[in-house]
Parts: C-alpha cells; sequence; structure tokens
DNA sequence: CTGAAAGCGCTAACAA
DNA sequence: TTGTTAGCGCTTTCAG
C-alpha cells in the first residue's frame, strides 16, 4: 500500500506538502500542488482513514441507538437524520439494541473509544444516569423530553399530544377511552400514562386497566389487540393506538371481524404514516424530517446544551 | 486521556504485557495480569479504537448501501443483516444512496480507505465493472444475481419467479397482464421484463406497453397506478407488484374506488409484509433473514467467493 | 513469561 | 512557502 511518504518522494516534495494538498490548505505553489496530484493519480493513493482519525481524534461518525430498523416509526426517523448526516459530510453507525443493555452499552463504549464522535439515541433501555456519565466522552443528543443540562433533547411533548387525543375522543362523545402502547416501561408510555390519569380525573371517569394494551409495537399486533376486544364484554368504544401499523392492522381485522369503524370503535393513530392516509385513519403527525434534522444539529453542534421541542398535530380523517 | 503507557507505569508493566492482557493473550502472570487490570479499573482506561484500526488494519466495520432506508423492503433486509452483525461483533455503516452514484462512491472508497472491512451492496447505481474494481481493497457483496469470479453474491432469481407469478395468473385465467416495478433501470427489472417477454411469447400475448407501471417503490405510488388503470379504457385485469406496501395502497384505492378485486383486478404482491398477511393480499415471500444472514457471511469470509440463491415462494391468499 | 522498540499512516507545531 | 519532526495510541516482532 502506498503512503503518503511515498507520495512525498515521488512528488520531491515532504510529506507536510502532500497532507496540505489532500486537505486543501494553503501555502502550497500550484507547481508542488500538481507534482503531488499527479503522483496521487498515478499511484492510485488513498489516504487511510484510521490514521486521519487517530492523529485528529476526529472520525465523522455518529453512532445511533434504536430498538428496531424495520419500525416504520424508527425507519422513518432513520431515514431523516441519514439525509442530515449524508449532507454534512457525516455517516452513521447503526446500533440496533432490541432495548437490550448490553447493545445500548456497545453504543455508549464507541464513544469512549473515540470511534465516533456522538450518539444519538432514539429510544433507551438504559437508566438516565448510566447515559450522562458518557457524555464525559462525547457529543449525545437523545429523543426525549428531559431538560439536562449535559444532553441535549429533541422531543415530543407526550402529556400535551396524548392529551389532546384523548380529549378529541371526548368531544366526539367517548367516554369509554382506551389506548396502545409499545411498552409500559419506556418514558414516553409514561408520561402518557399521566396523561391519560390526569384526563380521566378531570372527566371523572373510572381507570379500567383492561383498556390499556402493551406490546403493541409491529404491525402484526394489531391483530392481538383486535382479539382481545371480541372477547371482552364491556371493550371501549375508543382506542388512542400509537403507532400508525399497529392502527392499520386493527382498522383491517376490525372491517373483516365486524366491528364498525368509527361506530363500533374509533380509532387514532400515530406517526401520520401514508398509510394512515390511504386509510382514512385519523392520525397525530409527527415530523420526522424536523426530528431527525434537529438530532443530528445537536449531535454534531459541541458548543452547546440544547432542547428542541417538536410539535404533533391532529389529522382529522374517517376513523373517529 | 489515559492510554496504555499510563497503564503500563501504573501496573509496573511494559505497554506490551498491558496490550496482552487487554487482548486476552497467553503468556502473563496473573499477578501482572491482576495488576494491570487494577489499573484499568482505576483510571477508567478505554482503548482507543482508532488506533487498533490504524495498527491492525482491521475495523469490524462492515458498509451497507442501499438507496432509501424507510422502504419495507430495505428495511426489513437491514434488520436482518444488523441482525448478523451484532450477534459477530460487527458494525453496520449505513449508506443511503438514493441511487445517487457520488454516495455509492463514498461506500466504495471507504472500502480503499480502508474504514471499512468490507461492503454489502443491496442495490446499486454504479456499473458493474466500476464496483468490480474495487474489489482489490476490500470484501464486496452483492444482492444480485450475476456470478462474478470477484463478488460474493446472494440473489433470487428474479426471472424465475416473475414467471411463475405470470404463469400463477394465467392459470387463473388471466390474459390481459400488468406489472408494477421500482425503476426499469434496475437489474432486476430487465430480468423481470425478460420474463414477462417471454411469457407472452409464449402464451401468445401481445405486448402493451401501458401495462407496466414504473417508479412504484412508496406506499402512495400505489393511488397513482390506481388513478392510471381508471382512465384506461381496456386495463389489465391482473397486476404483478413488486412491493407489498405499493400493493397494499393499490388494494385500498381500490376497495374505495370502485374497483373489484380480484374481479375486476387481481394482485400479486412481493416481501410478504404483514400488512399482506392481514390484508389477504397473494404475494411472493422474500426470505429476509436468510438473504441477510447470507451477505454478512459472505462479506466477512474472506477466503472464497460464493453465489447464493435464495428461493421465493408464491403464497396463495384472497387477491387472485 | 516479559519488555524494548519499530512501526501503522497521517497531522500539525515549529523552524527555516 | 516549505520541510523536519514529534506525536496520535496501539500492536507485534524479536531478543532476552
Amino acid at each position: 500500500m502506498t503512503n503518503i511518504r511515498d507520495i512525498a518522494k515521488m512528488a520531491n516534495v515532504s510529506v507536510t506538502t502532500v497532507s496540505r494538498v489532500l486537505n486543501n490548505h494553503p501555502y502550497v505553489t500550484e507547481e508542488k500542488r500538481k507534482a503531488v496530484m499527479q503522483a496521487v493519480k498515478q499511484s492510485n493513493y488513498y489516504k487511510n482513514i484510521n490514521a486521519v482519525h487517530l492523529s485528529t481524534g476526529k472520525t465523522y461518525l455518529i453512532g445511533i441507538v434504536l430498538p428496531y430498523s424495520d419500525h416504520p416509526y424508527f425507519s422513518k426517523l432513520l431515514h431523516a437524520i441519514s439525509n442530515q448526516a449524508l449532507a454534512n459530510q457525516y455517516k452513521l453507525i447503526l446500533f440496533q439494541t432490541k432495548y437490550q443493555k448490553e447493545k445500548e452499552e456497545e453504543a455508549l463504549n464507541m464513544l469512549k473509544q473515540k470511534q465516533i464522535d456522538g450518539l444519538i439515541i432514539c429510544s433507551r433501555a438504559h437508566e438516565w444516569d448510566t447515559i450522562e456519565q458518557y457524555t464525559a466522552y462525547g457529543r449525545i443528543a437523545l429523543l426525549e423530553n428531559c431538560k439536562s443540562k449535559s444532553i441535549s433533547t429533541t422531543f415530543i411533548d407526550h402529556h400535551h399530544t396524548f392529551y389532546h387525543a384523548l380529549e378529541y375522543l371526548y368531544k366526539n362523545n367517548h367516554r369509554k377511552i382506551g389506548y396502545c402502547i409499545y411498552r409500559k416501561t419506556g418514558v414516553s408510555s409514561k408520561e402518557r400514562e399521566s396523561a391519560y390519569r390526569t384526563f380521566l380525573k378531570e372527566n371523572n371517569i373510572a381507570y379500567q386497566p383492561a383498556y390499556i394494551f402493551d406490546q403493541c409495537l409491529q404491525y402484526e399486533d394489531g391483530e392481538k389487540v383486535f382479539h382481545q376486544l371480541k372477547q371482552m364484554t364491556d371493550p371501549p368504544s375508543a382506542l388512542v393506538v400509537t403507532s400508525d401499523q399497529v392502527a392499520a392492522c386493527l382498522v383491517t381485522c376490525c372491517q373483516k371481524g365486524g366491528i364498525d369503524i368509527p361506530n363500533d370503535l374509533a380509532i387514532i393513530g400515530f406517526d401520520n404514516h401514508p398509510m394512515a392516509k390511504y386509510m382514512e385513519i385519523t392520525t397525530m403527525e409527527i415530523p420526522f424530517e424536523e426530528m431527525g434534522g434537529s438530532l443530528f444539529k445537536q449531535v454534531i453542534q459541541s458548543d452547546q446544551v440544547t432542547h428542541h421541542q417538536v410539535d404533533v398535530r391532529l389529522i382529522e380523517r374517517k376513523t373517529v
């Protein structure tokens, strides 16, 4: 493998000069620049980027932590972040954790090891404290509603958003309202539960544990909800479903299985995935591009910690 | 930042010894090993992986080239490859190209620059020749039907698969058969066109350019097809749609728009995405896990070039 | 079993 | 404007 020293020899200049032309630094005569370029071309030379990384301490690599890359929510997010990264000469390295702490640690450790300049965490399994410790090694941006002094965040106000959805159902005369979430332990789920409890209290509605459906993440999870609904003697009349794909499956199952939407069951989805548009599912639109752009900006700007709230919009269609 | 030399000093050993215990090499007394471990723990030391990379010339990083990470087909594939990578201590670096040659080059160049050990190309924009040149710098695995001596491939026999789908429609008494594809220039599209032409010829059916719908990639592209169908005086009676999400949108639009499926229009999708199951769409099942596993294996084994064909299964449901 | 020392290939401070 | 040189932090050969 030819290296910078070989090029220097070939072009009859010093390695510094070669480095200068390679990095477009000033103070090189056109003549020498040409000689270097010539040598580079002739020998089909390419920088060893690992040496650059070692020398500069920067890699232009951003880690991105998410549980599943084949889920529409996360893949839309990934897509948005990737757009930004590519436009800014950064590369993304993917950590698909499935919420396993060890996988998350691998990502965190790469920060320690300096293989990545920063880390975007879209959803986490580790405690907040653990994550915060790693800010000593590099930038972290988190998709979560938390005003930290050390970690930048981009977030949705899930409490408010969820409350808004519940209210909308209430205005449409629903009193038996339930919801479907990814995982009870998630931070956003807790915000949602709190919104739900507040909503019930303010409207004097009794809390019904059976109206809460956990583990609704994949498309096919909508079917489980459908079956549970079918077996309930007093099912909810409306459901907030925190993923359009789960909502889409549920709607499909209901159409086939004799539950009339929205008369027997009203549904509000989340994401505003195209499928919600064509299936005419009322949903909460999540601004993926904005979120991805914000997270990326936060993770590369090393000078300040910011907190950016993105707004979610209710899109009225035909399932309520 | 503490480095290996600091640890050596702290533990009163040489850097070599530190390196040995860090890498679990033999020939270190338990005593010294402990001393090193102690020092490591005390100073919260972590290897600088860039130095390791420079020194060893290996990065345990695999690049993955795909056009869109938010498309179900590619995100399923990404998911499958990611599963394998994580299980084998490799990390994935994502190149979302949108079929831009420059983006593809970036990935290829990282191979040259030794930032990645290998590259998996799920879909390409560059000419085959261009790509082949890069095998000099590292392993490449390609998701494409091509028996190359220098690049390992995992592939679907699109000709056969597509022919099979067409035949199935023919057996179901369809004579006006069309299809929807991603992009005409793709390698798989050409195989499909060839299958289509052969099929028409063998059954004495005239070629109808209007029966071929290009640019069907995103969910919402199904709507475009629907509108075109509506305006045709002599529309096809059956369509092979090379993506379940496009098929799903089309089915949805047809249900709303008064095209009866399968009577007015029969549809075969591709992928066997869960949505095809619940929407009862007849489809060709693509074995993503097998494909991802194969591609990953091929890209890390440096000793041989292999070609692995995966089989696609027709799943009969209710849209034909 | 252990350590000295020579790289890996590049950057950048400093001197000229 | 150019070149010398000392790192960056780790691995690995070789001699002991």
